[in-house]
DNA sequence: TTTAATATTTAGATTAGGCTAAAAATAAAT
DNA sequence: ATTTATTTTTAGCCTAATCTAAATATTAAA
């Protein structure tokens, strides 16, 4: 079965607002996520119901199917894997890529997925450091490490911290080092492990150990 | 203006059909080109006409305009890039490229088609061996200087850099100076061949002769 | 130069997606 | 347990792009 464009988009916006299937989703969530008016959502959830991919009771809200979480993250795939090859061939700012692979991830075309992911080197995630499905819709998530436990070389991006005083979330932001940011060990003193890392590909900070192990990463 | 998709397929098959806006087309082989009706096309033509991208007198026939051209041509620029990069990244045949290439040709984002030209090396032919229209819909290859060669008060824009590691992009990208900017020369150091240039008309800045022999400029 | 054949356009529907305004169902509050 | 507020759905309309069937214009033929 092929679905429209507008249809993928909806899905994507249940799945992600359900986390997976897992929680319920209000139709004034779902219009405010893709920024159109709640009577026009009410429509498409009664044609997605048609279409098997959401299973819709209406004033009752609605669950998505399995069918459906095939399709949605067969969309998500295809838009991750899109980033990806946005930020590493074309030098895309890690930022700057959604509006464009939001385009892309509606191309049609099951080889072109291969190939692309092939082509990336089967990346398992994206430049945000979300995990992209597989072919089959499996995802691997990831194991968060603390920054100071991370080698040379070694990329990921800050998802959390452990201390979260003012304090030191003032220091982060100073420095540069906010969550979401994506960093690259440069270098690792033996002696006291203190370490230079690498912020967002343009900056470069040094940092105590004392302050990495407070700092959770998410590898790539 | 936007085009709508649909829209970009008739300006394309219009341009085609005409060879360049030489020939007459007829309604008829429109829709045989684009596998639509007689009735559908007439009414295309009549709205593309009050978009002035064709001239449309009803049962005289019709007149691509400069600017459908222009629209026309970049559509075709879109669709032969992205033939190239699947052949010679992607691995694709180049028999098997065109389905994809006709979804791909609609993205709308000038900076991904300047990256992607850039990326491929800013090819001029694409597997088929048809001629790339360059970003001003150009086929007839204007000449290009490095900037480093090019005197003081000259103007130009950029358009191609011939080292394209992501080292130069970024270090391009982080003075402003992108491909697609709008450039003037200020002043030249005799000595040492660095240049002093006006970027969009607002920033200036400096560089070194090598690194302005790697940018190429069309002068203006 | 009328008539026949062909090409083109219009009229009227349809489908997908969206909108506003109003109605109906559910949830919250007195 | 009513009333009030909120959420959701329906009704009716709009635009883009298509279609079929009918009308009209142009071209070719007798």
């Amino acid at each position: 079965m092929e679905l429209t464009v507008a249809e993928e988009n909806y899905l994507k916006a249940i799945y992600h607002l359900s986390d997976g299937g897992k929680k319920s989703v209000s139709t004034n969530d779902i219009a405010a996520e893709i920024n159109t008016k709640p009577a026009s959502v009410s429509d498409m959830l009664r044609k997605l119901g048609e279409k098997e991919v959401i299973e819709y009771r209406k004033y009752y809200g609605l669950q998505i199917t399995e069918t459906g979480k095939r399709y949605a993250l067969q969309t998500i795939r295809k838009h991750r894997l899109w980033e990806v090859f946005l930020v590493e061939k074309l030098n895309f700012a890690w930022d700057e890529v959604h509006e464009v692979a939001e385009q892309l991830e509606h191309i049609q075309s099951p080889l072109l997925i291969q190939r692309l992911d092939a082509y990336l080197n089967f990346p398992k995630f994206d430049p945000h450091g979300d995990p992209i499905p597989d072919e089959f819709g499996d995802v691997r998530s990831r194991p968060r490490v603390q920054l100071n436990e991370m080698d040379v070389d070694q990329t990921g991006q800050i998802v959390a911290v452990k201390d979260s005083s003012a304090a030191f979330l003032r220091y982060l932001d100073k420095v540069g080092a906010y969550i979401g940011a994506r960093i690259k060990v440069l270098d690792k003193v033996e002696f006291d492990g203190s370490l230079e890392i690498l912020v967002d590909q343009k900056k470069t900070l040094f940092m105590s150990k004392d302050v990495a192990s407070n700092i959770l990463v998410l590898q790539s």
